[in-house]
DNA sequence: TCACCTTGTGCAAACGATTTACTTTTTTTT
DNA sequence: AAAAAAAAGTAAATCGTTTGCACAAGGTGA
């Protein structure tokens, strides 16, 4: 059996309510007295117990993630990964643990969040995606928990969010490949169901229209976020009667696909084809040809959404949506005249 | 407030206990009220505190991974998250959470676990790497915790773990270059403090020994997991007098950092520098040239290691060492004849 | 009919902390 | 030196469950 606080004052000769003040450093407990507790909670080894606590403080200094739908299948993902990292560096500067949990399905993921939420096992958690009219969203609403997006919410403005200004970015990629003098862009997309798909969509067609450049539904493919996706995208699209010269991709992993779907189709890039993608994930600069990507920031992302979870914690009323900046990284891959090394 | 056991028990007319019998399918309630106070719990929402549940249960439903030293610079390594894909898939399957949690160096990581273990936080936990000497392992044998390893302790023989066999694996890796007719084989290594260091390392030397082939310590550079360590080891290893024309190198994202360093160096690959290297990232294929790498069962090592702690939980006495089989996947990157595509 | 199961339920004591409202002791003020 | 105020500590209620034991009612075998 552990150590209680109980065997810790009965050691020490003072009453349970005594010790846990000493632990929570109470200004009613003398130096001295603190003192041999302490002393006594070290050499017993006492460490609270973390259920008992929070039971009765009603806290847990526990954030959850929500992995979504596969989870395995997203977590093919680095952008995943490394908005974690940035997420997993905030908790634990605060002291919070992170719990990772999900459902292979809407359904099961609603009962998960339900769970941990109405059984009180999270103090707070975060969503790392947003796609439309989620229950999650509003059943978290309703419960008042403190949650974050990552994203923003197609539904709901005031959803406390942490976000990139995704039309703006996709508007620079694809202005990127017009400065290049590009005029067949296409677009290798993601789950139109998600926010950042919607915007990145509006961007590219605004920047296509400015420059008044054709939008040929032909050139735009819907996928996921996977490998797969950008590859087998890439027999279908190419093998039009006019096929794009540009292509502008949804994320990097994709992009990878597309390189290699390319490259089996036997086309040489960027002199045939010209790639721009985003988030930039750190391998985007080691395939070849480098790709040229938009920096969203990744673990910025889930740094601060993180910290505005902590925040909505300590009571902090927020509804704000914070804004992350992006960056165009150019490499390779967008190039029109290239120098090969 | 949230609804409690009491209000269930309260509206449908029964005790409190009644109520907690229904919830565990106790044999002795009757249909009736069974079905009644099912009912009642949908009615009003109720989910069971589980803070109080695992109070009383002494039971948690979360093993916790243990993120070493620095996690932000470990989590730039794939393989981890590969890993941890495998083990998140074996929880969830079980209904099991994810605890993630670590300290920046050694002795805030035994704290974090001390805190977790006798704080009651967790059921049992999972170490991602093995060590020389580690006191996390000894404090967890002491307690008597669910937990197995992945790698092996190079302390105790009994350590419940799963591992591959990094020996032999290393043996194979290096033997295929010594097929390709590579006499000058260097080896690019990871901290030596790790198991899986040394064991690569002996399997390395033992089939350079076999094949009467000399192993020069300048040949041999220690590095971190990142991917900077195998690019700044390329600068020293290379400027050497006689350099090694082929390299084995600990893992994919420091081969990726390999690759670099080459490139830059204006070394073609495989033609002046062969390279073969673990773990067998899904991005090894991608480079250019794609790496050969031996493919360790990343995934399953995870899932494999999450299935025994669970076990060890249900009472199971493991005391066991599993090998998960590796296979070397041959790609450009060590290859003596090439035609470039 | 009686002693004895079986079945279904309730009471109350845990589990290990925190916290409110008191009590006791010490110090200060007048 | 008495009264008031401050300091230090305790007892007991509470958080929301589970569970051992008691008990009532109905059924069974002798």
């Amino acid at each position: 059996m552990n150590v209680t606080i109980k065997d810790v004052a009965k050691k020490a000769g003072v009453s349970p309510s005594t010790v846990s003040r000493v632990i929570a450093d109470h200004p009613r407990i003398s130096k001295e007295t603190s003192r041999r507790v302490k002393e006594i909670m070290e050499e017993l080894g006492y460490h609270p117990n973390l259920m008992a606590k929070s039971l009765v403080s009603r806290t847990t200094r526990t954030i959850a993630v929500i992995l979504p739908k596969p989870a395995e299948e997203l977590l093919l993902n680095f952008f995943f990964y490394e908005l974690i990292r940035g997420v997993l560096a905030q908790l634990t500067r605060a002291g919070y643990d992170l719990l990772m949990a999900g459902g292979s399905n809407e359904q099961e993921e609603l009962e998960t969040v339900t769970r941990l939420v109405r059984g009180g096992r999270i103090d707070g958690l975060l969503l790392l995606y947003s796609r439309s009219s989620d229950p999650i969203i509003h059943f978290l609403r309703n419960e008042k928990v403190p949650f974050a997006l990552i994203g923003r919410s197609l539904d709901y403005e005031d959803v406390p969010s942490v976000d990139n200004d995704n039309v703006q970015a996709a508007y620079d990629a694809t202005n990127h490949l017009i400065a290049q003098g590009q005029k067949r862009i296409g677009f290798v997309t993601g789950p139109t169901k998600l926010a950042m798909t919607q915007d990145r969509m509006m961007g590219y067609s605004k920047a296509l229209a400015e420059a008044g450049l054709p939008l040929k539904q032909s050139w735009v493919v819907e996928g996921e976020f996977l490998l797969e996706s950008g590859y087998r995208a890439m027999a279908s699209i190419m093998s039009q009667p006019e096929p794009p010269t540009a292509l502008v991709v949804i994320d990097d992993v994709v992009a990878f696909g597309v390189l290699k779907g390319l490259a089996e189709l036997g086309y040489r890039i960027p002199q045939d084809i010209a790639i721009v993608s985003f988030n930039n994930i750190a391998l985007a600069e080691l395939t070849m040809p480098p790709i040229t990507s938009v920096d969203v920031g990744t673990y910025q992302l889930g740094y601060t959404a993180s910290q505005m979870v902590l925040r909505m914690i300590q009571q902090v009323d927020i509804t704000a949506r914070q804004i992350i900046p992006h960056r165009l990284v150019v490499r390779e891959s967008s190039l029109r005249t290239v120098s090969h090394v």
